[in-house]
DNA sequence: TATAAGATGCGTATCCTATGCAGCTTAAAT
DNA sequence: ATTTAAGCTGCATAGGATACGCATCTTATA
């Protein structure tokens, strides 16, 4: 696992470190997938429909409709003829909480971890408070939205999402630049 | 690349997703670091002491310290004698600045990176406002606290702190057991 | 019974993050 | 001057997390 010979080249990355704090693709999706059925209240959309109007990979598509069901957000009916339906109107689908249940939790920091912290100072430590305070005003303000809100203007939502995505279907090569050149990677 | 022999088991791991919205320990080691140097306000502090107190890597510490230094939160003193002391008054250095400087800027989203964005319905997407604002409310709640708030317990920090750690020094073993069994694996 | 949809389980390609390490530079002691 | 104790720098790498691909099964409708 360590000898072997050494690889041709490696495209050469930069460490350093890069932002967290982000969402993931799967918390992404799954508010993309949920707007996408909102704005279209009539029919069932289904997953090949989502996936090619937003030009995403329908696999990952998938595992997302899935975990929308399972979790109450989304009627999953298979078979011929199925597809996809808010479980509840849009009004009642929170978005504060769709993020909180795709993203797992507010543990921003080891320290909140019970098990495996073992940080030195946790006792003495006045930052795990500010820390919980904030991932909570984070949470706090994104509960102030309903799937109705930010999916408002139905009629525009409709009219892009209806139109052919640009080229072919779902191109996976641009994605994620990492666009960071911000901080830390600086080097003079 | 794709061919090969099959390798032979693999600890087999669970893919489907895990929590982000996590600081990075390169954020969490820049807030210990600064607690540290903020309870020893008298000599200065060295990176092999600040790895020992917290039994963490002393390397990844080392470019911590420098990220914090040409950032202007710490002067770093080279030499023999040398160390690290704060640039400025623990008053003056706020948790939320340092927090926003380590993970790199409020990019929570796709949507939010003007190059790389391709997401269909940007344009008429509501939802890039509430992700700003509890981006933006979570940095204010931690822009609250300043170094010398959460630092306040000086005398029990420095108690704990001056204390030998455990048993030898840093043990990378035990770290990050990504105890998440809270959502999306979960599997009956 | 053909067909269209979702469900599932397994494999995998990249990243990202956190480290390891070797050598260099700077500055205070001796 | 020379030693020595710091931090600096530029590689390399490991390990885990994330986001997929693919094949197959199940369900339900026509």
């Amino acid at each position: 696992m360590t000898g072997g010979p050494a690889e041709p080249v490696r495209p050469l990355r930069l460490p350093e470190t890069a932002p967290a704090m982000r969402l993931t693709t799967f918390t992404d999706y799954s508010l993309r997938v949920l707007m996408y059925v909102a704005a279209h209240p009539e029919g069932r959309a289904t997953i090949g429909e989502i996936a090619a109007a937003y030009a995403i990979s329908e696999n990952h598509l998938t595992k997302v409709v899935h975990f929308l069901g399972k979790e109450g957000y989304l009627t999953n009916l298979r078979g011929r003829g199925g597809g996809l339906q808010l479980s509840r109107p849009a009004t009642q689908i929170n978005v504060g909480e769709v993020v909180k249940a795709t993203e797992g939790g507010d543990v921003p920091a080891e320290c909140f971890e019970r098990e495996s912290n073992c940080c030195a100072i946790t006792a003495d430590c006045k930052l795990k408070f500010a820390l919980g305070a904030a991932v909570r005003a984070f949470y706090d303000e994104l509960r102030r939205h309903t799937l109705e809100d930010v999916a408002r203007n139905r009629r525009a939502l409709t009219r892009v999402l209806l139109a052919p995505p640009a080229a072919g279907g779902y191109d996976r090569s641009r994605r994620r630049k990492s666009a960071s050149a911000s901080a830390k990677p600086a080097r003079p």
